[in-house]
RNA sequence: CGGGGAGUAGCUCAGCCCGGCUAGAGCGCUUGGUUUGGGACCAAGAAGUCGCAGGUUCGAAUCCUGUCUCCCCGACCA
């Protein structure tokens, strides 16, 4: 590709609305155009790269009997209703205005429908469907560029399977073709155990990419490998202690003392003598949940032991319901339900809030004063923590997740009558996985993973050329004949060649260019060089430099390009 | 949805607080010339309804009201 002749319209200065590395070189190395919020363009460069990894993606789910499909992106509205998404999804699904249709943020329904009445019998199945596609969500906070989308690209690939046992087959199956792509992308990637939220069913797990403009937060041990989102994660942390005796009661005057840190700094206590409290709202009765020291309630964990409706009480209801204000709540005296995490189990000579503003009380006694408390697993995680599995060190970060598979069951086939028959003749619902990946991310990912100050530091197979070929001088007759010839050659020799021919532009400007789109190879070639009949070869992520001779440079070139 | 920030030339931004002539800079772009191994130089030039609407005023990029858009943190998120 001669650049004279490409778009590629390169930035010198960050963009404005850029902030992550990834996004902030998309844009300057001219891959992406924003046209709106969390709605992008894909420029020829960008494109290039998207179509290698969509192959890549290709090959390995053809390689695990995956069919490649491409459903609609405008579905009948009717079909969604059936399952209840229209509702569950709420205002994240795009609704056409003049028809109705909607925008689909994924395709469950579409596929369960179209197996219906033609996968009908034991002999069909299993049976892998997938499609690399457009996906559409009404994003509240688009944001990080391409990492969270209204408009993304994703593969998504749904198992028709007849029982569970087979499921797990094909669940195995996309588990170790996501390996395979994510390595033959170069990726660093490590799978959690993760929620399976509303999508429903037994088993899911994220595949993710350590990075601080993640939006999960995962714990990972690097002993072990335990690694979950920490809406699941468990952890070994030191409880509250139960001392011999047990005080009594008393009541503190606590001006002004709102919260841990502030009653610990003014008892001159240690946080572990002390809970937090926090209310909740389940099925319209308050809950008061009680946590030790500064930990935090998981929300995710909580809901899964209340089940039903459960959100943080507003502060104007705490009033009411507690007597006092966030600050000086506690479970003394509180008229309703009272669970706490595990790590407060029997533990006595507490400080908590006296359930009055301004006032706490010391000498709790869970076991003696709270006798209807109920324990468990509450907590988040957090960094340092020991691990559940083999005690060493929890680290905690964020991360962004690249792909989620999941087992779905009979959720859709039953709610749309996908059923197959038997060698009995005796009918039974398809059981169904379904399987994502973000095909935009793979790409954010590595990028955030192969920079310098510089630019991007592509290797194979996502680089978009092999080699950079730089003519400095073009108004020098013999350097422009040299890289016009070595253009010829080199694509001849099966190398993708991005030839920056421009007639007017500095040296420079041509070297940081190259820099910026981080083609693995440079071919340099100018005066200085070539009166020794030489070439100058840069590898983009060392930085090292070696002069060539032109007869040499074929046989170089194979051999740096095996390893960059 | 809560909190914060920003909309002025293709890009990055200054000017706004404290209203005043024809609205600025750098980069980029066009033309001519000189240059060519790390974002060159000289000269000339094109380019902006100051997000939009309304108001205050003799006069608004600047003050007021409303509104739209974008970015960040949080909430939400299969």
């Amino acid at each position: 590709m001669r650049f004279s002749k490409s778009f590629i319209p390169t930035l010198k200065e960050t963009p404005a609305e850029a902030v992550i590395p990834s996004h902030i070189l998309m844009i300057r190395a001219g891959l992406v155009r924003q046209l709106s919020a969390g709605i992008y363009t894909w420029l020829p460069i960008g494109y290039k790269v998207l179509r290698k990894i969509m192959d890549i993606i290709r090959e390995e789910m053809n390689a695990i009997g995956g069919q490649e499909f491409h459903y609609p992106a405008l579905n009948p509205k009717e079909i969604w209703e059936q399952t209840g998404r229209v509702e569950a999804f709420g205002d994240i699904m795009f609704q056409v205005k003049n028809r109705d249709y909607v925008l689909a943020p994924t395709h469950e329904e579409i596929v369960a429908w179209h197996a219906k009445g033609n996968v009908t019998s034991y002999k069909d199945l299993p049976q892998i469907w997938y499609q690399i596609q457009t996906k559409f969500r009404n994003e509240p906070r688009p944001r990080s560029g391409v990492i969270r989308g209204r408009q993304f690209i994703m593969k998504d690939s749904y198992s028709l399977d007849r029982t569970f046992e087979d499921l797990d087959k094909s669940y195995e199956l996309h588990d170790k073709a996501y390996r395979k792509i994510f390595e033959r992308c170069k990726l660093k990637f490590f799978v959690v155990g993760a929620s399976s939220g509303a999508m429903g069913g037994s088993k899911s797990e994220e595949f993710m990419v350590r990075s601080d403009a993640g939006e999960d937060t995962v714990a990972y041990c690097e002993n072990c490998g335990y690694a979950a989102n920490v809406e699941v994660a468990q952890s070994i942390a030191e409880p509250a202690k139960r001392h011999t005796e047990s005080k009594q009661l008393y009541e503190i005057h606590t001006p002004n003392v709102k919260s841990i840190d502030e009653l610990c700094a003014f008892l001159n206590i240690d946080e572990h003598e002390t809970a937090k409290s926090r209310v909740y709202i389940h099925n319209n009765n308050p809950v008061l949940v009680l946590m030790l020291g500064n930990d935090e309630v998981n929300e995710t964990k909580l809901q899964s032991v209340l089940g039903g409706n459960v959100r943080p009480a507003h502060p104007d209801e705490l009033k009411e319901i507690a007597g006092a204000d966030a600050g000086s709540i506690g479970p003394i005296g509180f008229k309703y339900r009272i669970i706490a995490d595990n790590l407060l189990k029997d533990a006595n000579n507490l400080y908590s809030g006296a359930n009055k503003n301004d006032y706490h009380i010391g000498g709790i006694d869970l076991m003696r004063d709270v006798p209807n408390i109920e324990y468990y697993d509450l907590r988040v995680v957090e960094n340092g923590e020991k691990c559940i599995r083999c005690n060493s060190n929890l680290e905690v970060f964020r991360a962004i997740e690249l792909g989620h598979i999941f087992k779905l069951g009979t959720k859709y086939s039953e709610a749309l009558g996908v059923n197959y028959l038997d060698e009995n003749g005796k009918e039974h619902p398809i059981v169904m996985g379904s399987y994502g990946i973000g095909v935009e991310r793979i790409l954010a990912c590595y990028l955030e993973q192969n920079y310098d100050e510089k630019g991007i530091i592509w290797q194979k197979p996502l680089a978009p050329f092999d080699i950079h070929l730089i003519g400095l001088n073009m108004k020098n007759s013999e350097i422009k004949d040299t890289c016009e010839k070595l253009y010829d050659e080199l694509q001849k020799n099966g190398f993708e060649v991005i030839y920056d021919d421009r007639y007017e532009v500095s040296a420079g400007f041509k070297f940081n260019d190259a820099d910026l789109l981080g083609v693995p190879v440079q071919i340099i070639v100018g005066e200085k060089n070539l009166k020794n009949n030489s070439v100058e070869i840069k590898i983009r992520r060392t930085g090292e430099k070696f002069v060539v001779p032109l007869d040499e440079l074929n046989q170089k070139l194979q051999f740096i390009l095996k390893e960059n």
